[in-house]
DNA sequence: ATTATCTATAGATCTATAGATAATGC
DNA sequence: ATTATCTATAGATCTATAGATAATGC
């Protein structure tokens, strides 16, 4: 809960989020940058200026660049993780449980404040400093699969991977269609076209 | 069909594929280093390098390192594109047809010599020099909608949408799965889960 | 004294252009 | 003469580090 600090030099600019820490600023920035215009793209010249300080500012919050990326990657992954350990703790029929964790997904994908997962494809992920959020996403994967494989008598080996594909396919429609659909009435949807796959 | 050409200063190093021509070398090698490193992370110089020329050469091929990029990406959509035509003069039920387009368009996508469809999240294919990719790209997702809505009575508006992205997860599995599935019978799994989902 | 910024800069790129050159073709 | 390369380089970055400084806290 803490926000605006009173210590330290005073910015040469003015705060993008007057209520947030310097840190969340920077990864808010960072975010909605990485997003529109692509990671490499992006300078952490041009981030520091959204938050209003200068460049090298940046690195008394962050070792490198790198690293404000895997931490959003992170966080966007980490919470349906969260809620799929949750899920299976519950011992709800599998198409329910199914059905519970795409909705949430779903929810998640399309409910964070920048399109955070339209980075996932990034190839520059497979380089070290995203190998934690490699693993969760790849832990997330494991948990449709298992779900999946559950709810669906001798459906084929890559189903839980469809089902996934298909969670994931709310990061293309929430940046490529002209008007993003309304996000209560998709994670219905999804959930529903999830429960046709292996039904 | 022309090949290593005669005419011309000798090249610094050994040619990437002899049967190509160098505009065709030069675009294999940015496929493999875009697709695994990513476009912005790739330099001309080692694209250059892997060609077997200096850096300078390519831009006798190319006036700019988008346009690479942009050839590749309308190279991967166009193959689809067209039979999406061919289908829709065909006048097949229209069930049918969807799972003739699903098969060929995940044929195209694990056909590819290097899986160039992971570039299609990229943001940076927002900016002019991919405007005609774009437009390709969202010409083959109105095929995709016009086949399910003519398949489905009364689903979802995005229904087209999610057929989509169920085949573009492909990709995705193409990239992150330890085995690769087979593509025959991936072809079929999944045009036979497009239908699930319209039926 | 501690914190969070600032200024300055090293050192390493990177894309694209200009003009020279080494082949073949006519 | 034409083609496809080469060398050299301009000019514009970019990330990260070093050290100074302007606040508050004790």
């Amino acid at each position: 809960m803490s926000s605006a600090p009173s210590v330290g030099r005073p910015r040469s600019g003015a705060r993008r989020l007057p209520a947030a820490t310097a840190r969340e600023e920077i990864l808010d920035a960072a975010a909605e940058l990485f997003a529109q215009r692509g990671y490499a793209a992006t300078s952490t010249r041009l981030i520091a200026e959204r938050v209003g300080i200068r460049q090298a500012s940046l690195y008394y919050h962050f070792n490198t660049k790198e690293q404000i990326l895997a931490e959003l990657l992170e966080a966007t992954v980490r919470p349906s993780l969260a809620f799929a350990a949750e899920l299976a703790a519950q011992g709800l029929p599998p198409a329910d449980a199914l059905h519970a964790l795409v909705r949430y997904d779903v929810g998640v994908l399309l409910g964070a404040r920048w399109n955070i997962g339209i980075l996932y494809a990034l190839p520059e992920i497979a380089s070290e400093p995203f190998a934690l959020f490699r693993r969760e996403r790849e832990e997330l994967r494991t948990a449709y699969r298992r779900l999946t494989a559950a709810s669906s008598t001798n459906g084929p080996a890559v189903l839980g991977d469809l089902v996934f594909g298909l969670v994931e396919s709310v990061i293309g429609m929430r940046r490529d269609l002209p008007t993003p659909p309304d996000a209560e009435s998709l994670q219905e949807t999804v959930a529903a076209a999830a429960l046709r796959l292996v039904r």
